[in-house]
DNA sequence: ATGACGATTTACT
DNA sequence: GTAAATCGTCATA
């Protein structure tokens, strides 16, 4: 994790150790915020080794909270890992071509979770470059639109939640994936020391105006000065 | 079986 | 700022 203004993190590269399951229990509101500066790490079938920093989090209460899937107790396919052990990975398919995300972090049958939505890429970044130029999700854009040579700017490969899956192969596969145990997807102690209080900004979360007055609660939680993080509030 | 929509991203005005 | 892309999921019938 670095602050605004200063040059590329020190510790790129550096293998923290997994995080244990009780970390991951803690609830979606002390998750969100505790998960900044961990590092998610991705291993792909060709061994080569993917990781960020987690600079930007979002909590979804379950059954109460109207912008969760779990909304309402919804036990339905898709929302299945929701209910699984915490350290469960949920990761869901949206707008038709993207994936997001979400460690898992109740008890059983607590269907709570954290959005990943924003990481500061630190190892592998030519895998996610090339992962990012091309076309994204399932099918994909259509030709018209896709550009195998974009370029995509350091500061934009994983600066959103769709984003950031399209650039670590996070798909459908690694749904229910348990993270304390895989060995292809997995979070490591990162920076998160570093992070004073003072440098953790909150807001609303994105994406979800259709839920009402749970639209309008501080359930986002972000590296300030971050230039990874998706949406920096004004 | 059908229709509306989405925890997004991208390009374009 | 707006709109298009693109299809699995969900609610309704």
């Amino acid at each position: 994790m670095r602050e605004a203004g200063t040059k590329a993190p020190r510790h790129a590269g550096t293998k923290g150790k997994r995080l244990p399951r009780s970390f991951f229990a803690a609830g979606p509101e002390a998750l969100a915020p505790a998960l900044l500066g961990q590092r998610l790490v991705r291993i792909l079938p060709d061994g080569t080794r993917l990781a960020g920093l987690i600079v930007e989090t979002e909590a979804y209460l379950g059954v109460e909270d109207r912008a969760a899937h779990s909304f309402g107790g919804r036990r339905t396919q898709r929302v299945k890992s929701m209910y699984q052990r915490p350290g469960t990975a949920y990761v869901y398919f949206t707008y038709g071509m993207h994936y997001c995300f979400n460690v898992v972090c109740g008890a059983v049958d607590e269907p709570v979770a954290v959005l990943i939505r924003a990481l500061e890429p630190t190892e592998g970044l030519e895998a996610m470059r090339a992962a990012r130029a091309g076309r994204p999700g399932k099918g994909g854009m259509v030709a018209a639109r896709r550009d195998p040579a974009r370029v995509v700017r350091d500061g934009e490969l994983c600066s959103g939640p769709a984003k950031l899956c399209r650039a670590m192969s996070i798909d459908r596969s690694l749904d229910g994936a348990d993270l304390v145990k895989d060995d292809r997807f997995f979070i490591e102690t990162g920076r998160s020391a570093d992070l004073e209080p003072r440098m953790i900004g909150r807001a609303r979360r994105i994406g979800v105006d259709y839920a009402g007055d749970w639209a309008r609660r501080e359930l986002r939680w972000f590296v300030r000065g971050n230039p990874n993080v998706s949406r920096p509030p004004r």
